[in-house]
DNA sequence: AGTGTCGCCTGAATGC
DNA sequence: TGCATTCAGGCGACAC
């Protein structure tokens, strides 16, 4: 499931194939993703040139010459194809939105559950949009500091693990890369968010950009239904330490499995949670 | 306001 | 074997 380093991945993935290039056709084949598609969404976007892609949270987001951008979320299952301009391509299950270029390239959307969402808006709403306007520091950013952290989470309630989904908290961070930071920081995702204090706030901090990071390096994971962005599945082979585990040994165990039952799983507001309760405490 | 739960959706995995 | 059920989870809507 694309999380921050997933979406980081694709963007990287579809740079060289759109920004200079200018889009010819855009082909729906059903009239909304989570929500719907943009009205006249071809005649808004095609031959203005696209001059950048950048990311925020886990939208990418397509920027044109005219001031327009185009934000794609791949939801739960969203999956970005690049078919190269000579290739022949057979639309397949699934396959929502087909864009052509000027120079015959085709970047599909592809979504089985269709959890993603697609929508136009304009540079100057970026800060103000619905879907911007609440969303925490990116964690990679220089505003994600333990400071931030701790002021943020003060008073709060929930745990530490529900708090670094909350996007309003930082940003990008889902449920496989909150298990694995906490983890790497050796805090139990059950302690209270408030109660995140001094050397662990720094550590947790460390080892949320480690994480994201690392696995942007690896190009992101390849778990179940993502693709990466070249259309190269399962090209990336990403291991886990605790994620998806359950009652095996986590990353650098030492501990008699068969004593200890290995790595734990919960549910915290039904999501499921790995953990090591050895280690996170 | 903060917190928790539900629904969206399909396909893989599991249960009987 | 085959049908039914469960589970996966990002995020908005909604309830309390």
């Amino acid at each position: 499931m694309p999380e921050l380093p997933e979406v980081e991945t694709v963007m990287r993935g579809l740079l060289p194939v759109m920004v200079g290039n200018k889009i010819r056709t855009v082909k729906l084949h059903r009239k909304d993703l989570r929500i719907p598609f943009p009205l006249k969404m071809q005649e808004k976007l095609k031959n203005i040139e696209i001059t950048a892609l950048t990311r925020r949270a886990k939208y990418i987001l397509v920027h044109f010459k005219d001031g327009k951008i185009l934000a794609i979320h791949l939801g739960m299952s969203g999956r970005v194809l690049i078919v190269p301009p000579e290739d022949k391509y057979d639309l397949q299950k699934h396959d929502h939105m087909v864009i052509g270029f000027h120079d015959g390239a085709k970047v599909i959307y592809n979504d089985p559950r269709r959890f993603g969402m697609i929508f136009i808006l304009n540079d100057d709403e970026l800060e103000t949009h619905k879907a911007f306007a609440h969303l925490g520091p990116e964690p990679l950013g220089n505003n994600f500091s333990s400071s931030y952290l701790k002021e943020t989470l003060k008073n709060k309630k929930t745990s530490i693990k529900q708090a670094l989904l909350d996007q309003r908290v930082v940003v990008g961070v889902g449920n496989i890369y909150a298990c694995e930071a906490l983890f790497m920081a050796g805090i139990s995702p059950e302690m209270i968010a408030g109660d995140l204090k001094g050397k662990k706030a720094q550590l947790l901090v460390e080892c949320i950009r480690d994480v994201l990071t690392r696995a942007i390096e690896a190009g992101g994971s390849t778990l179940k239904d993502f693709a990466h962005a070249d259309g190269e599945l399962g090209y990336f082979q990403h291991s886990f330490s605790v994620y998806n585990r359950e009652k095996q040994a986590c990353q650098g165990c030492n501990c008699d499995i068969d004593k200890t039952g290995g790595v734990q799983r919960i549910t915290q507001s039904g999501r499921s949670t790995f953990y090591c309760p050895k280690k996170q405490k």
